[in-house]
DNA sequence: ACAGATGTTGATGT
DNA sequence: TACATCAACATCTG
């Protein structure tokens, strides 16, 4: 397999969500790439490594990023040609970025920062547990990578949902009780949402609306599915979140 | 039509 | 320390 650069707009110096313009040595160090082959794919939480005969591209996609075949899609931001077939980045609102990198320098870069993998490498509940020490609110330390690579907003909110644990539960009061079921609801949220990937639900209501495939995420109002009561909604930690005020009991009376 | 919200996260400010 | 806010941007909803 061969690569080949169409766009190096999205091309940057490190990761980041600061999309910048200057960066020619990046794009060479793409252009580089050229005509190496593709020796893996890696992942870690959310970033995404590319592992090349000689060089690297370390990915994040941000919010909108993702990856394509076929013919060229609307905000392509890279094309890579890997054989006959083209394969595009494309990210309409630009917080994805592709950084090349050299291939010591790969391993390093997917894991600087970040906590085990949510997927591959989720903790037992004696070492969430600890993993989870502080004041600081479940939501909060769940988005935190460094605690647990991988889980956005999305999958914190439905995750707590399926443990029964309130948001703004203090991180380190959980129980190892408390622990083990927050474990299986993440555990249970990243099977059903990677099985759900294949009839791409989520990505769709995501990108273009319509059905809602979530089971508290985006649904204040409507009836919690393990309790009937009404959803609510909230904003925690600056990210808009849902929660059951039964099913997920709030640690303070004065919140619902 | 327009205001507000959206899956990320690092930098800033209080 | 721990928060909220903002900043990048395009698109969709109410």
């Amino acid at each position: 397999m061969s690569a080949w650069t169409r766009f190096a707009c999205a091309i940057r110096p490190s990761l980041s969500t600061r999309p910048s313009t200057a960066t020619p040595a990046a794009a060479a160090a793409l252009v580089a790439l050229t005509g190496r082959r593709v020796i893996a794919v890696e992942r870690v939480g959310k970033r995404l490594g590319l592992r090349f005969e000689r060089g690297a591209l370390v990915m994040h996609l941000g919010m909108t990023g993702r990856w394509e075949t076929g013919a060229e899609p609307a905000h392509a931001r890279l094309g890579l040609r890997v054989g006959e077939r083209w394969t595009w980045f494309a990210d309409a609102r630009r917080f994805g970025c592709v950084v090349p990198c050299a291939l010591d320098a790969l391993q390093p870069a997917l894991h600087a920062g970040m906590g085990p993998d949510a997927l591959a490498a989720l903790p037992d509940a004696e070492a969430l547990r600890e993993r989870l020490s502080g004041r600081r609110s479940l939501k909060v330390a769940l988005l935190d990578q460094a605690v647990l690579a991988g889980l956005g907003n999305i999958h914190v909110v439905e995750a707590l949902w399926r443990a029964g644990l309130h948001p703004n539960r203090a991180a380190g009061s959980l129980s190892l009780r408390e622990c083990a079921r927050l474990r299986q609801g993440i555990a249970e949220q990243l099977a059903d949402a990677l099985a759900q990937l294949g009839e791409e639900q989520e990505l769709v209501y995501l990108t273009q609306g319509g059905r809602n495939p979530f089971t508290v995420y985006g649904r204040e109002g409507a009836r919690c599915a393990r309790c009937g009561e009404a959803i609510v909604k909230a904003t925690l930690a600056a990210r808009s979140t849902w929660w059951c005020p039964s099913c997920q009991p709030a640690p303070y009376s004065n919140l619902t």
